[in-house]
DNA sequence: TCTTTATATCGTAATATTGCAATATTACAA
DNA sequence: TTGTAATATTGCAATATTACGATATAAAGA
């Protein structure tokens, strides 16, 4: 079917699978180190530096930024994008209480 | 297309990206979730608990462990599935060292 | 105004994912 | 050996994702 039925889980667990999800490809892996590095970017930056054409660039920025990974702030004919630290925390907060609260039981 | 260029991009990088894609569907957060409690599952505690019949459940847990986030280990009839918390570590610190690298440029 | 620059959107082809019924496999018990 | 229980695999339909060329939009400069 492809369609994932959302609307039978919790909004906690379809909020860490949308983040997840933003991160789950890795030229948008690539877009968030390179955020790391420069701390902000704007698309040309990234266009070059992705083995993806322009549209392609513009389409992963767009799936970070609905995910709320980043955001972007307009900046003359450029927009300007960086990450959004607080939404990083919900999945990584998620990873953490998972890591600690784990055990292997088998 | 629909198809990743997986090879122009670090092994790093498709390492997160596959961790991440794995978590990228709220019926793998919720196994994952259910794993925090019960610090081990068969397939058959799933399947009801879920909304998703047996075949669905097991292909979720198929790519959980492909990925390597969770683990199993044959018990008679059953398969004991429980977290692997080295694996998890590796996204877990991947974010942490964004969050506490990233800055705000914008 | 016309052009250039930067980015987004549209349309579309190729491929991947999701979900399930049907079936196969495997281990164990009677 | 036959049956049963627990999972996995196969095959398929519906939908989503990925990628890009073509085009649209919007700001700024000549």
């Amino acid at each position: 079917m492809g369609i994932t039925k959302t609307a039978d889980y919790t909004d906690h667990q379809n909020r860490i699978a949308v983040l997840a999800k933003a991160l789950g490809h890795p030229a948008r892996v690539a877009i968030v180190e390179y955020l790391l590095e420069a701390d902000r970017c704007i698309c040309g930056d990234l266009v070059g530096r992705l083995p993806l054409a322009q549209p392609t660039v513009s389409q992963h920025l767009r799936e970070l930024k609905t995910a709320g990974l980043i955001q972007g702030t307009v900046e003359g004919t450029s927009i300007c994008y960086c990450i959004n630290p607080a939404v990083l925390q919900e999945l990584s907060s998620f990873l953490g209480q998972v890591r600690s609260g784990c055990q292997c039981g088998c």
